[in-house]
DNA sequence: TCATTAACCTAGTAAACCGATAGGGTAATA
DNA sequence: TATTACCCTATCGGTTTACTAGGTTAATGA
């Protein structure tokens, strides 16, 4: 299952992309738009500010902001920061690595061979995809 | 995150049909082998054969044993039986399928769009193979 | 200068889920 | 008829998740 965290963080983000106008955004704007509560979605978007996602200024007019082109921030990036692993077992992660207690020979797993499978071509489509590719 | 559920459900498919011998396998054999919580394996088995991926025979000399040839097992079903929906999220499942609240128009989710994605290719991996595919 | 605004940060919590266990019951075998 | 091994329900402890509380800091502008 994705996260509530993933999906609003990439609705978030999407939000933004989508603006004209460059200035900074409220999070209250962006709760109420897309139905997220407001202090779940603060947390959300201060863990994008310090993944160099959004940029952020204080005070009256502030916000968030994007500060890269959304063609420039590919879904592979996103997910990593707020889902974590892309592989569905440690035991096959490229990030986060970790040996199963219970094999003894992960070359002869069935289950890793097959998750290996999977990983990689959901990498592809997160590697292959941008915030600009889901704006229409 | 694969369950744990799933894994060890897989792991005894394989177990089973790695083996020469089709007379029936006690749950025990498989717990020692392949390393795995006997009670907990138990309940699992269970699940598979009322899936009617197993059948089993009681008392000595009893234990589980596959219904069908593992060329004829296609994880797609196991994976539907044991983890439930293959999508990421509700409203891109093609079996447990569920609205989400706060999206008034799903056809416009950034979400949606990159889940279906990667709904189709984890699907289509999941579709291709088999259990024998995971026997080498 | 000082009130207002809005991001920043830490901590906490209720509910859900998960892996595992307990403890019997039932059916088949020898 | 004793033993074996599957069948079934209930429960539990730990972890994670989604969310909330409540205050701090920094920028703006009247």
């Amino acid at each position: 299952m994705l996260s509530a965290k993933t999906k609003y963080g990439i609705k978030a983000l999407t939000f933004m992309a989508r603006l004209e106008d460059k200035s900074p955004v409220q999070i209250s704007t962006i709760a109420e738009n897309e139905n997220i509560s407001h202090k779940y979605l603060e947390s959300i978007l201060l863990t994008l500010r310090k993944a160099r996602f959004l940029g952020s200024k204080k005070g009256k007019g502030g916000g968030y902001y994007l500060l890269r082109e959304p063609k420039d921030i590919k879904m592979v990036e996103v997910m990593r920061v707020l889902e974590g692993p892309i592989a569905m077992v440690p035991c096959v992660s490229l990030n986060w690595y970790e040996k199963c207690d219970d094999c003894p020979d992960e070359n002869k797993c069935a289950v890793h061979k097959l998750m290996i499978d999977v990983r990689d071509s959901t990498l592809a489509i997160f590697n292959n995809t941008s915030l600009a590719d889901l704006i229409f």
